[in-house]
DNA sequence: TAAAATACGACTATATTAGTCCGATTTAGG
DNA sequence: CCTAAATCGGACTAATATAGTCGTATTTTA
């Protein structure tokens, strides 16, 4: 089918388990134990995540990561496009390429493909970190 | 977003472009000529679209592909799953590794990643190459 | 001041996808 | 009966994207 990224797959596990943690903070190795998630990559994740004030973490030696907005507010489709960047459904659709594919005049496929991306983003929007926990 | 590989693009252009052409057969180098797409490459597309009984071929220097079926009923679940294989959306999904993932006892996302799936699925199959005419 | 955490960027390895190449078979027409 | 042009099929290569690693700096508390 359609194969979801490990970031984003990372991401959904880490930030459900922020979601039902009662721990006021967490951290990348905890996590990445606990989720036998490799701790460096994760650690970028939760960095971006924190980046983005999905979480706010703080440094130093009892540092760690707590999430900063309700898991009814973090959409995949925010995550996809964080992780995977915004990538049309086909090449022709990428935001900087957009419009440059169709050598041949008659792209006839055009339409019907942007509705399709369309109605997945509404989908991928609707679903949040929420319908995980 | 989430991507269509290439040869489920491809698949579809010339779908499409059997649905809506009049003549009787159609090779592969005329369509990868009118669209742009490499002609080998086409070519395999279409061998394994008619080892699928959705188009008729004739071999021959007067050869070519037929549709075989109704546009109405190719969807494009088909098409991914032909040429993409049956991955899950995640990897501890797929056919032959599914139940193998999870390392750890509890992969707290398992159920939520299974309705994912199911419902993407399902939106996947709705979509005929008749919606893209 | 040492330990343990985040922060950040460059790098490498691996897997997937895209595309090519070669040779075989089929078939119509000169 | 031979040639051209098509399908067939598998092995191969190239390109790209993803996954994961490494090194180093900074922050903070005990």
């Amino acid at each position: 089918m359609i194969r979801l990224s490990k970031k984003v797959e990372y991401s959904i596990i880490a930030l459900k388990y922020f979601a039902i943690s009662k721990e006021a903070y967490l951290t990348a190795k905890e996590i990445s134990k606990k989720y036998n998630i490799p701790h460096e990559l994760l650690a970028k994740i939760l960095q971006r995540l924190s980046k983005e004030k999905i979480l706010t973490s703080n440094q130093g030696i009892n540092g760690g990561y707590r999430l900063n907005k309700q898991p009814s507010d973090i959409s995949l489709e925010y995550i996809i496009k964080l992780f995977d960047g915004e990538k049309g459904i086909v090449e022709c659709m990428n935001g900087k390429n957009a419009n440059e594919c169709c050598i041949f005049d008659e792209c006839t496929i055009k339409d019907p493909i942007v509705k399709l991306q369309k109605e997945l983003e509404s989908y991928f929007s609707s679903k949040k970190i929420s319908d995980f926990v």
